[in-house]
DNA sequence: CGCTATTCCGCAAACGTTTGCGGCAACGTT
DNA sequence: AACGTTGCCGCAAACGTTTGCGGAATAGCG
């Protein structure tokens, strides 16, 4: 029932615990017959070194910490997949949180995390998060720390993120060349790092264009499928509605998607309608939706192996990296 | 840059350790006065106590582990965001492994997890999983398991799952009663305790309502949407293809619509579908999806209150508890 | 005033590892 | 034959906690 330990392993083969432990990890100092002995032995009795004890003995554990907004959510959750590939086959397991969105618990969730001597960590922090304090007590603590997709600029840290500004721009900039006019944005009301570079992707696709800024057509909200209900209807309602939408993400345009047809508003003929993400659902819908490709697997592995990387570089941790992935405009049916 | 220990805060304030360490746990032995030094102390510090230390010690961590097949796959996903909330609020931090769908690697996972000493753990088994020695070594060692959604029903421990062969059977029959003939079912090639119950739950309507069951209605594949679009395309090139199909789960259902309506079949006045899941993107598609609802997140958060409780009763494990989760066919245009 | 209780704290061992150091054979070298 | 090498192993300390036990000081009691 219980865990057998390395003095167990010791007392049966009657040898010292530290020569167990030299046989295991295959120390020069001991005998290629002893080692073998000792490795039949803790194969026969399933021994499985105590993790714990380690981490305690060599100040160092083998798990990395991740902070999302919320673990249901396409998008974090294949991030998640992703970091959790990296950091298998690197031998590392993670411990996973989410903030929901809340600032109070992800100060929570860094102080456990910290707690845990966690040998790394990875954050999108949450929408509410204005001040820093914890992410830098994170760092005093020599936790190496990776920001991803919603990420703090002013923090001299590593980051990875995806080129928010241009894949909006590029969106944008397509649907002018199509000959709309009247171009609206359903944007975060929080200042989000992604949010907002997405909106001044928007706005410099028109000015470039020379077509004026609309203050009309800019509406905010939230990050989920009401919110693009919701911003969708108020635009809808305009004395002249707009003839495209750009939304701030996928959610947002599949629920101005859904409100239009709900409606009876006909895509693209009447609208046209892009997202941002490229999430597997946008192709479900008839006319399936134009999107900005954001690769969330790929972006949860290049932060596990930009963190991995950090971790190596133990003391000399400086060098803030910040990697930004390729977006791309995937043209289908809805623009 | 380091971390302060207990030690660091013994000295500065001139007590040993001990007491350091039973003012902070509110030991009855230490007096008021020394438990508000100390208290200080450590606030000002910033001092955060070991856990890995101190799981060495109590030979108790707080953490649990949690397997599945995939993190991203919006099922599994929304189930550990349901894990993580109770988890969270016990004052535990989950450790997330994917099997990707193979025994090798769900092996690994349940070994690393043993070796961190989780507390407890929760796992729903991969496609692959014929035997079940790893998870058996995992009780032996004396690790609180329980299982959900994808179960081994001969294993004597805790599970959670949803009413598969009633939600199957309610929704055939609920087809048969809109007076559809020929009803097919797409459904799991593996012998997963999900894809048979709900196989078996098709046949038992099927059988209860007298009509006859047909093979070449019954089609099997893997559990996404290219395994439903397969399907369907079998289904339909048959010389008299069905007029209702009941798939195992959504994604496959949704791969099925993709194939019909891709191909001009018009649901559900030639064919009728109806899903398993009521996965957040069945209300996306036009017609909405009929589909039966399992509630995921729920299911996480039963699964984790239930594993909490074994690690409460500690020595008494026995009692393996089984809670079965309900099931509602929830009605939409598609069937 | 002497004795027992009570209050409050420290010593040291323990949890399961890793690792520096030293020791003891056996060996090879002059 | 004496000496240095080498090969192989054990002792003990350490990582940061917790906790049983004992002990000093104070309080309470007759």
């Amino acid at each position: 029932m219980r865990h057998i330990t390395i003095n167990d392993l010791a007392k049966r083969l009657k040898l010292s615990a530290s020569t167990v432990s030299r046989a295991l990890r295959d120390h020069p100092d001991i005998s290629a017959e002893t080692k073998e002995r000792v490795r039949a032995a803790a194969e026969q009795a399933n021994y499985q070194p105590n993790l714990i004890a380690q981490s305690l003995q060599t100040r160092r554990s083998n798990n990395i910490g991740v902070i999302v907004p919320e673990i249901r959510n396409t998008f974090f959750s294949t991030v998640i997949s992703g970091i959790e590939e990296i950091a298998y086959e690197a031998g590392y397991t993670i411990m996973v949180c989410q903030s929901n969105d809340t600032y109070i618990r992800e100060t929570i969730n860094t102080r456990a995390l910290a707690a845990h001597r966690v040998a790394g960590m990875l954050v999108s922090i949450s929408q509410e998060t204005r001040d820093f304090e914890h992410l830098k007590t994170i760092i005093a603590q020599g936790i190496p720390l990776v920001l991803f997709d919603r990420i703090i600029e002013e923090l001299e840290v590593s980051k990875v993120v995806v080129d928010d500004f241009t894949g909006a721009y590029n969106a944008v900039a397509y649907l002018i060349k199509q000959g709309r006019k009247r171009i609206a944005h359903i944007g975060g009301r929080s200042p989000l790092y992604v949010s907002r570079r997405r909106r001044e992707g928007y706005e410099a696709a028109l000015r470039d264009h020379t077509v004026p800024i609309n203050p009309a057509y800019i509406v905010t909200g939230g990050y989920h499928e009401e919110d693009g209900r919701d911003g969708a209807r108020r635009l809808c309602g305009l004395a002249e509605p707009p003839d495209a939408v750009f939304a701030v993400n996928d959610p947002v345009a599949l629920g101005a998607y859904m409100h239009c047809t709900d409606s009876g508003i006909k895509i693209p003929e009447e609208i046209a309608l892009i997202g941002f993400s490229n999430n597997p659902n946008t192709t479900l819908i008839r006319p399936r939706l134009t999107t900005v490709s954001q690769p969330a697997f790929e972006m949860g592995k290049v932060a596990a192996a930009l963190l991995l990387k950090k971790m190596q570089a133990s003391s000399a941790a400086g060098s803030a990296e910040t990697v930004v992935l390729k977006t791309e405009l995937v043209i289908r049916e809805s623009a």
